[in-house]
DNA sequence: ATACTGAATATTGTATACAATCAAGAGGGG
DNA sequence: CCCCTCTTGATTGTATACAATATTCAGTAT
């Protein structure tokens, strides 16, 4: 049995993760220490904590004596999690290969269906938490839990994209490009081909070369 | 002018981080707030502050109720260590290989030639100290914050290498083999070769076959 | 000697208090 | 009208206080 006491530290935290995670919080947004106190109906303390937590998992930034902001994603933030996202995804698929179950492998069958039916129904967010859910599928069952914690930061990011200022058609052709890509992943975990998994979303689906037309 | 303010959180942080880093807070070790309050000569709140943050950076764990303990390397968190930072370290040195200058790359050469020495002197922690100098040389170079921390973040653990119940021999082997493959990468950013700097680094020198052989 | 019990002590988690700094706005001079 | 300064109120960073929990240890029973 494990130690299941959760301080009031721990319920900050998640309270303020899951408003930035759903998106209630702009980027560059202040936050309040006293609004979260009111909110919650704590001190300060627990709050402070919290929020040093958030700031060192990569949720918000910290302002000397100025504040705690919902770290916003620039252009060079972007680049370096773009960086980063394929090696470790990779090598996340290669641990997790020998792991999947016939369900898993269908759970990924029908997450690229759903996102082919979301980009025909041009509805990009969603095609978004699909993708967020497609990739989790796997990471989530590579077995390292350092590893698992990384890749969740990098993708939180990924969450964060705004198609604004983005032609449609090519960002149709975009999506449906990457989600190719996710049939060939699909097809390789089939196969339980972990070399050629990691190969293939390192240099091919988060390849750097592709990084370019990543938006933001 | 950059916002050059250190909070005592800020101090408390450093001072801890180096306890550890140093070696001077064995793993386990349960850290005792009171006695850093009494050492530094400030209150609570900043200690704990820096706790927290020191857990979420992964040098400390925290058990609710109980306190934050020096996190120790366990056959698990040495796995997971190992599987992750080929390819962060080889992504890394692709990144960094443009913008290394000869002055770099002399220092690159330098360390391999200490590191030769500190094998034959059998001078086994100093080497380790060395090898951390020698990735950290183009780590920082790579010009992504985020990759920089999270080797850093791994190479922590390996700085806590013990070598006791090891059989000399083997371990020279080992260390000698290991140097030799730096010699290699040396000879790559003279040459460079960025995509093989990445392919070697990745999957020979940290090869998660080799891993076997790392021990703590 | 070992294992339990409970009081005494120490430590953690949280609330409150206070000093230092920042932000916003009123008023005055150019 | 714009810019500067000063004042006022809000916010951050730190110290202290206190309640809840954990640890230690003396005393007792087995």
């Amino acid at each position: 049995m494990t130690n299941e006491y959760r301080s009031l530290k721990d319920h900050v935290y998640d309270y303020i993760a899951d408003l930035i995670d759903g998106g209630s919080l702009a980027d560059d947004h202040k936050i309040s220490e006293q609004q979260i106190c009111d909110a919650l109906g704590v001190s300060r303390t627990p709050v402070r904590e919290a929020l040093i937590q958030l700031a060192a998992d990569g949720y918000l930034e910290n302002v000397p004596r100025k504040g705690f902001y919902v770290k916003r994603v620039t252009e060079d933030s972007a680049r370096e999690i773009v960086e980063i996202i394929g090696p470790l995804d990779g090598r996340a698929a290669l641990l997790a290969v020998d792991g999947m179950t016939g369900d898993d492998i269908a759970q990924l069958q029908f997450l690229h269906g759903s996102m082919q039916l979301a980009i025909d129904k041009g509805l990009y967010k969603k095609y978004d938490d699909l993708q967020h859910d497609f990739h989790d599928c796997y990471v989530k069952k590579c077995g390292n839990a350092r590893l698992i914690g990384f890749v969740h930061q990098l993708n939180r990011y990924f969450m964060k994209r705004e198609y604004a200022n983005v032609d449609a058609a090519d960002l149709d052709a975009l999506l449906r490009k990457a989600n190719d890509e996710h049939a060939e992943i699909v097809r390789l975990f089939e196969q339980r081909d972990g070399a050629a998994l990691q190969r293939y979303i390192r240099d091919v689906h988060w390849s750097i070369e592709n990084a370019k037309f990543l938006v933001w």
